[in-house]
DNA sequence: TAAATTAGCGTACAGTTGTAAGCTGAAATT
DNA sequence: AATTTCAGCTTACAACTGTACGCTAATTTA
């Protein structure tokens, strides 16, 4: 086998550990380099190969889940354009896309007022993208001026990660009642935006 | 002095050197009862005689925490009937409440998303608080029906807080930016509930 | 006044951490 | 075939952690 293959397969050993180790209790600064080392069945100074800092791990990390989020966002367009209602399939998407990657999210939650200023920047770096997206989606399907559509889709986008921070620690149950609740919520922020539009 | 009263106010130091840690870049989890005892100025030993647990310090500085937000939440009352928009008045104390208190609105918003299931809870309970309390005064204030009205609260509470986390991490200026962009929000969302209610 | 309680201290220990130094063996290059 | 590169290893060390144990000195109680 390739020497480079190797080390790359190594190196997603490593970002596969530090995501499992993410699902119990741990947040990334409490993460410490022997514990993923242990986890990826490596030696801990074998980490220096791969990764200059457990930071730099960090931020790989951080830039994983992004992408998995802008992959949410796609599927999430394409089950629109199927039919359906805006709110209700995006919300739907959103809590599967939780359910079925809770350590992926939970890292953005955690990140986004975490202790590494790097950390939140580049978590909210994401988000950005994510607001952004939206944006652009709200002035195509409601016909409102940007500057209102940006302040609609923030105020959509902050009440659906923390509906998403509650989903995290509910059962299916539990989750079903928050998505109805951020669905309402999602309405009447709809609703305020265009009335505010056509003043 | 009375033996108890030193005490009382060893204990109080250490609750103090806990907030003051937290006022850097370090959340309840990432705090050592050495550094806690070493800040305060005690042995570290002797940190167990006031708590038996570094966990029990963490629960206690969450209410404490959680006491300053009720007192910010008189404080609101107080100058909304003083007059002015409820909007405007809450949002504008909120953000002085922020800026004047960064290390305890920082320890309710890491500990919020952090990694100890009982301090999630906890902050939880705060904010539900909270949120019930706004939910009385929206009843009063729109006479909406309560649960509509709770939507409406708990959605507002949300974005506030959201608000506040950007807040944390901007100056004076950006601040300005975000608290006008959150009183927006909150109209978007009360145009929102009252145009529901009256579906 | 004598006895009991106790807040705070110093010492001690086993466990963890990050990372420096140098070795090994296999792959890549010449 | 000989040489170089380098991913991963073992060993090592100083710094930190939580907390067990027993002492001291001052307050409280009897």
């Amino acid at each position: 086998m390739n020497r480079q293959e190797q080390k790359l397969q190594t190196r997603q050993r490593i970002v596969d550990a530090a995501f499992s180790l993410l699902d119990e209790d741990k947040s990334l600064s409490a993460m410490s380099l022997r514990e993923v080392a242990r986890e990826a069945g490596i030696a801990p100074t074998s980490f220096y190969r791969h990764f200059g800092d457990i930071n730099e791990l960090g931020l790989t990390l951080v830039d994983e889940a992004g992408l998995a989020l802008r992959q949410l966002m796609r599927q999430a367009r394409q089950r629109i354009e199927a039919g359906g209602g805006v709110i209700d399939i995006s919300v739907d998407t959103f809590m599967e896309f939780i359910t079925a990657n809770k350590n992926v999210f939970r890292l953005l939650l955690r990140e986004h007022t975490g202790t590494s200023a790097a950390f939140r920047a580049a978590v909210v770096r994401e988000i950005q993208h994510f607001i952004e997206e939206l944006t652009d989606y709200v002035i195509l399907q409601l016909k409102l001026p940007r500057n209102i559509a940006t302040m609609q889709a923030e105020a959509m986008v902050k009440l659906v990660f923390s509906a998403g921070a509650e989903a995290l620690d509910s059962d299916d149950i539990a989750r079903r009642d928050i998505a109805a609740s951020v669905k309402l919520q999602l309405r009447f922020v709809q609703y305020g935006a265009v009335k505010y539009a056509s003043r």
